[in-house]
DNA sequence: TGTTCATTGTTGTCCTGGACAAATAATCAT
DNA sequence: ATGATTATTTGTCCAGGACAACAATGAACA
């Protein structure tokens, strides 16, 4: 099937899906309903999509990632595609760029040298806590809307990241370790990726002098119960992306809820749970990280701990 | 299909897929094949697989993690699966543990707190290089052994990961910019997720002075390689961890291979890479840490770079 | 004006059971 | 021992129908 000499030119449905994000059986009911794509097929009758089809499938992927809709896309001529990429609009514009920060245009120009330094500056200047507030999460933001506006690369987005967790990891692991209470158990659900929205939360919380046990990204929920329960942990904190269904978010968190021990409490952040407090009967939604440190204080108060 | 109400005590088949990373695919076709699972069906006939049938597949995907074949398993009792885990060997059993670090022991206790300051002093005492090679190499190597043998639990795998990232990047990071020839571009692909790796060979060539832009893992052949041309980089390095195919990580480096520009060199390293040399033409293969050293001292001379 | 709820259309996932490609083990030749 | 064949196991792919989940729209209500 993946005969390294055409690999080049054409791709099986597996590989396509690997490329484009696509599932197999999306692949298969587009060709269906849509006529497209329309692949070749080997002498035992299995797909293999020309490069140019997977080219297109990767445009038709970036436009429904930026809001627009199977039938208006799929189907559409390059040229049609190309200028919906040009004029796409974002759904909910983001307001003006937070001033302080300029690290935007270093990003986009792919100066990761530059932007690095810039980071580590406005960190020793600020401090943890607000340059995680007030640099990274804005910036954060900001990144995301240039890739939704079509701005930047993936890659571009994917070097971004890494380098604010160069800084943001340093910064977290530089704190001594605390034995202070709560004991935190961070980490994201299978199917969310991102790792930035946590890392601010233990960047936050770290520097309340809360433990912070992070477990990074994708952990089953049946592990992130073992773990909570083996480790002592008084809260677990879950991070949910604008990626993330909003609708599967909620029913694995009251899903998580049901399997927790009913002393542990349990955070969920991400702009997948703005305004879904109503949704989630004990779950304690945190709307920013100004609201993750509220929600420390309330933990300690409830609990008799005191602040440091 | 998910509703609330039986989703603690059974899930669709969609659940089962990410909470024990096998596919539909692959769950329909056992139960056709071997009688297990047996999942009741809800009215609409879709398949609702209780909470104990979904354990045992975890227990089963385990075993098959280390080198079991599922015939012997996918039909099992669960007496039988447990049994089967306790006496687990382990097939190409590690040499004994490197001696210098006992950091294992706080993997293994899950003293998250003592193996980041472990981890701190050792960097501190013996530099990044040393640290990377002598430390965290042979640890991790112990704690992927300590896996397979059960002896550890997935979280405890995540919490060290993370707190060696913590330390690694930190490091990382603390190297001023680098302007110096080679840049090297450092990922890995869709599929593998494996970061530490990546970790260790940006550390070393970081060391060296070498530009490294990272992109993290997971990152799709096509925005690599756009990533690599925009950037000007002078190599793509790729990392495959033990879990990934050898297959599938030859045939997609050659692919890669074709794809990128001639004069950009090619690095691929990593367990899955071990003796594979002879079938990649036009790639380089980084056997250890020591070996990135030399493939990169090679790229200075061959491109008249001076060493620092 | 804005918030819920029902309706309608769209879209992705699930189903069956057969087929076969790819991975692994077993066997044989060098 | 190492490398090439063959046999067996195992996972992926196929078709095309069905329908659950999701988004958009419109109606009822605060």
């Amino acid at each position: 099937m993946n005969n390294p000499m055409d690999s080049a030119t054409a791709f099986c449905i597996a590989a396509v899906e690997r490329d484009t994000g696509l599932g197999k059986d999306t692949l298969r009911v587009w060709e269906r309903r849509y006529g497209f794509p329309k692949p070749d097929r080997d002498t035992k009758g299995e797909r293999l999509y020309p490069a140019e089809q997977v080219e297109k499938l990767r445009l038709i992927r970036c436009l429904l990632d930026r809001g627009q809709r199977p039938s208006k896309v799929v189907g559409a001529s390059m040229e049609d595609l190309r200028a919906m990429l040009e004029t796409a609009e974002v759904p909910k514009a983001s307001e003006s760029p937070p001033g302080a920060v300029d690290g935007m245009q270093y990003v986009r120009l792919g100066r990761t040298v530059e932007l690095a330094a810039s980071l580590r500056q406005a960190l020793l200047r600020q401090g943890l806590q607000r340059f995680v507030a007030e640099t990274v999460a804005p910036l954060s933001e900001e990144v995301g809307a240039a890739w939704m506006r079509g701005e930047i690369q993936v890659s571009d987005e994917h070097a971004y990241t890494e380098q604010v967790q160069n800084v943001l990891r340093g910064a977290i692991g530089s704190f001594g370790p605390s034995s202070e209470r709560p004991r935190v158990l961070l980490s994201t659900l299978p199917g969310e990726d991102h790792v930035l929205g946590l890392l601010m939360v233990e960047a936050t919380l770290v520097s309340e002098g809360a433990a912070c046990l992070s477990l990074g990204t994708r952990t089953p929920m049946a592990d992130l119960c073992r773990a909570a329960v083996d480790n002592g942990i008084d809260v677990v904190g879950l991070s949910f992306s604008a990626a993330f269904p909003a609708r599967q978010a909620i029913d694995r968190m009251l899903e998580l809820r049901a399997m927790l021990p009913p002393q542990i409490t349990l955070w969920a952040g991400g702009s997948a749970m703005r305004g879904k407090q109503k949704r989630l009967p004990g779950v304690r939604v945190v709307t920013d990280l100004d609201d993750a440190r509220q929600a420390l204080a309330e933990w300690r108060s409830a609990h008799g701990v005191a602040a440091r």
